[in-house]
DNA sequence: TAAGAAATTGAATTCGAATTCATTCAGTTC
DNA sequence: GAACTGAATGAATTCGAATTCAATTTCTTA
């Protein structure tokens, strides 16, 4: 490994340009510290005028802290939902903390993913893909803090905050069941996803909790083009569905399924929607917000999850007592056009 | 500051578990070095059975490496074209190297973010923000690489690796004009949007080149609703608009904006796109693949430029003599049905 | 078999800042 | 003015792994 001298200012080259100690010019970078003002002043002058900044590894090295939240999240979460990246970076960067990307391509390289980011020092993580028991002991051994967003663990000390994915999902249900709608259809994320699992098991148990029957289901990826595929199956005429038997409400694990579904109805099928049937989603994704869309849907609230997190993560490092290790937070409910809401009085 | 103790252990832990030397211990983790098979696996089977893993920081602070990559971009390229991120950091991290992100949230955040990177030492930084020539210098006296990502300076050491926004632009401007199309308007991003600039004004110098008069132009934010707002100024009958005097193509600085443009058009002006109007993009955002939207736009080949710019940045570390430090990538013009790009045998 | 080359090994040093602890100095108090 | 308090300072140590260099072992080769 070729060793290539950085012509890097240390801390004793400002000592000696302030006719000070080495000691004197790192207590002049700590906010609370035993100095003068003026010896400070005067270190920080020369240390201005030598372009010098503390080396972060010396610096971690000693004090066991490296100012680098790692950051895991799923390539499909990075990608659906973009804004939740940047509302987490910017509440850990309040904090004080860097996020340092882990993407993850699945939702079980968690733990790989873990054991990188403590490989580089991270002080702790905000882990938005599912980590095991085993993953949690091990980092809690290395006494790093892991705040779950938007997962779960059956660890009852484990950090999390989450959307309450389902009460919003169920909600949603006994709100389309009072609109008067009683066929529905569902379409599920991945088998693995445990997001999609919380909403369409919350909507699916509400629903017969209301006495609705069989409820039929189309596994997709989260993506757009499953939600168009699941779309024709789920109402396409190929398998012999007639208008009687069509379902008049699919609910989709993500938004993004959802589009694909309104869109298979619309320009595929032919149908209108919600006339002939309704479309609803979950995440509040711009697209769904366009005139275009109008996709009825349950808004997460990032913003607020994520400064909680952020919060989280920094009580947990500062050893403050963490009042509540777990929080979940409501979800809302954004009616749009795309569903049938209120009871139709013309039907029947 | 308190000093936690971690129950990591150390090389010296290692080393004691192992009958062997710290240096053994240190030889072993190294790819190549003068160490035997033998005790290479008698001191890796310590290690695992320890839990032991090479300390970062000590590691960082001998080797001056610390296998991170800064990685600077924009809440507004996070927002817009997530994919960017995603396959930049994959790009990144299969050259061995972990993406640290700092979002900017504005495009001149560049120069503090560059300061920050380097201050967490950063083995180079891969901007998609501008720099001035004096953070350029920064970086260079501090042997940092920077890979400047679609953004431009004139610092003919530099290195970058963009899209061939002006080409692009160029061929879509005579594209539509060869279309029959004479009338014109543009939606421009921010001012300082160095990438809005480039698209523009090279879609505005073609078509001067081919005679087309003054155009309109309305300056957006990139976002949706001031593409909407723009469309509603430049095709709405409020300055007096008649049909004959209505742009019959809007080009735009971005696909959010055109987006934003097409709903104004089809949903508040109720014109027919493309029949009575033409709508035109750049960067192909999914929404815009949509059968909703069908939007003709360009599309930058992000993986290609991710890579590229990876492979710039690792050379430039290795001080592998840098052939090509400028790479112009050239865009693909999507061609959907949001433009009309064939003479159209009925008008006139 | 002796001399020399090559491969391993370990003791000591290094990286740069934070911290400990003893020391100095200025300011109080009686 | 002696004794004491508190603040400010610097010498020395520490963090943990990588590296240098001298010492040792093993392997060649004449």
């Amino acid at each position: 490994m070729a060793r290539r001298k950085l012509n890097a200012p240390t801390s004793y080259d400002v000592a000696r340009h302030a006719g000070v100690s080495q000691a004197v010019v790192s207590r002049a970078f700590q906010p609370v510290a035993p100095i003068s003002d003026e010896t400070r002043a005067k270190v920080l002058a020369a240390a201005t005028s030598l372009g010098y900044q503390p080396n972060a590894m010396a610096r971690s090295l000693i004090t066991k802290r490296t100012g680098l939240a790692g950051v895991l999240l799923t390539e499909a979460t990075l990608r659906d939902t973009p804004d939740l990246l940047i509302v987490l970076a910017q509440a850990l960067l309040e904090q004080g903390f860097q996020p340092l990307l882990f993407p993850c391509t699945h939702e079980d390289d968690g733990g790989t993913a873990l054991d990188k980011a403590l490989a580089f020092g991270v002080d702790g993580v905000v882990s938005g893909v599912s980590l095991s028991k085993h993953d949690l002991a091990q980092a809690r051994v290395r006494q790093r803090p892991v705040v779950l967003f938007n997962r779960h663990s059956t660890d009852p000390d484990a950090l999390q905050v989450a959307c309450d994915h389902a009460s919003a999902a169920a909600l949603l249900a006994a709100r389309l069941y009072t609109a008067g709608h009683r066929r529905f259809a569902v379409v599920t994320g991945p088998a693995d996803a445990p997001v999609s699992m919380l909403r369409v098991d919350s909507f699916l148990g509400r629903l017969a909790e209301l006495g609705v029957g069989p409820v039929p289901s189309y596994e997709g990826d989260y993506h757009y083009e499953s939600g168009h595929t699941a779309g024709l199956q789920l109402l396409g005429i190929t398998s012999g569905q007639t208008a009687e038997r069509r379902p008049e409400v699919v609910f989709c694990a993500n938004d993004a399924m959802a589009l694909g579904v309104l869109d298979a109805a619309r320009f595929a099928l032919m149908l209108r929607v919600p006339r002939d049937v309704s479309v609803v989603g979950f995440d509040d994704i711009p697209s769904g917000q366009r005139p275009a869309y109008l996709l009825t849907t349950v808004r997460q609230p990032f913003k607020e999850m994520a400064v909680t997190a952020a919060r989280l993560f920094r009580d947990a490092l500062d050893d403050t007592p963490v009042v509540q290790p777990r929080v979940l937070v409501p979800g809302a409910l954004i009616e749009r056009g795309s569903a049938q809401l209120f009871p139709d009085s013309s039907s029947h």
